[in-house]
DNA sequence: CTTTTTCGTAATATAATTTGTTGCAGATAA
DNA sequence: TTATCTGCAACAAATTATATTACGAAAAAG
């Protein structure tokens, strides 16, 4: 199981934007900071958008994020970039025997567990938010100093 | 994020096994079952032994769930067949900045909370063995009569 | 002890998915 | 009006997952 990379790098992004409100942040700073590259980021600027956490200007606008950081859960961004679907995040094999009674059945029957997981990653997830991310941020800074 | 499909296809395998002790299950039998193919299932075959949940022979031989379906759970299954590494289960994107601040700190920052959310699959799949599946499975046999 | 069946595994091929790149139109502030 | 940027589409490359072929070795049946 795998969770593609976007998702650390949204946390990524927004962790920036709202760290550091003096800097100018641009895809292709976050690019830079995240090893990825400017249209992966302005994906996720549009997934971001998308949910209501972020505020993008073309030209020279500042990118903004729209709620304050101790309403942004993890799980906020992390549903806004990834499907929450149970059977998405847990890929089920497509192509079960019909004539069998397992094969025919397989896909019901571990339904409802996998929604019961995802429930799960979303109550640990939803606990955490960027304001904690920020706080802990800082305390890293701190430490290093 | 997705899991692969060896997870379900794996509960398959010892779902079918154990639930008809009177036919003979090859890894052929499994591959049209899953839709998968012989090879596959004889790679799960080698992850689900590896684990110590199942018994395989060659030839003419049976192949044997190892442990009562009371004390195999979806977990058990789970990690016999992809990782449970927290930054394997979420992946982190390999190349962020050194020199930036978040960049260095995003995987320390994020890491604990991906145990946590790892945790909280473990808990919720631990819940559910595969004696609970059989006889669910059993339940939809019934109803579709 | 020979035959048949079937697992074990390596090598290779194919397919699916993810990530990265190039290019340009359209916004926006200076 | 100009220098930046985002927004998007189209395409390319890389990575990962799945499938196939092939054959040796183990095990039971006769």
């Amino acid at each position: 199981m795998r969770v593609s990379t976007q998702f650390p790098i949204a946390v990524h992004i927004l962790l920036m934007i709202d760290s550091f409100p003096d800097l100018k942040i641009t895809s292709e700073v976050l690019a830079e900071s995240t090893g990825s590259n400017p249209v992966i980021i302005r994906g996720l600027f549009a997934k971001l958008k998308n949910a209501g956490l972020l505020e993008t200007k073309s030209g020279r606008g500042k990118i903004t994020v729209t709620r304050p950081a101790e309403e942004i859960t993890l799980w906020d961004i992390y549903t806004a970039v990834e499907s929450d679907a149970p059977d998405e995040l847990f890929k089920l094999h497509p192509s079960t025997s019909e004539t069998c009674v397992v094969g025919s059945n397989i896909h019901a029957l571990l339904m409802p567990h996998l929604e019961d997981a995802t429930a799960a990653i979303r109550s640990s997830f939803s606990k955490v938010t960027l304001a904690q991310l920020k706080q802990e941020l800082y305390a890293k800074i701190r430490k290093a100093k």
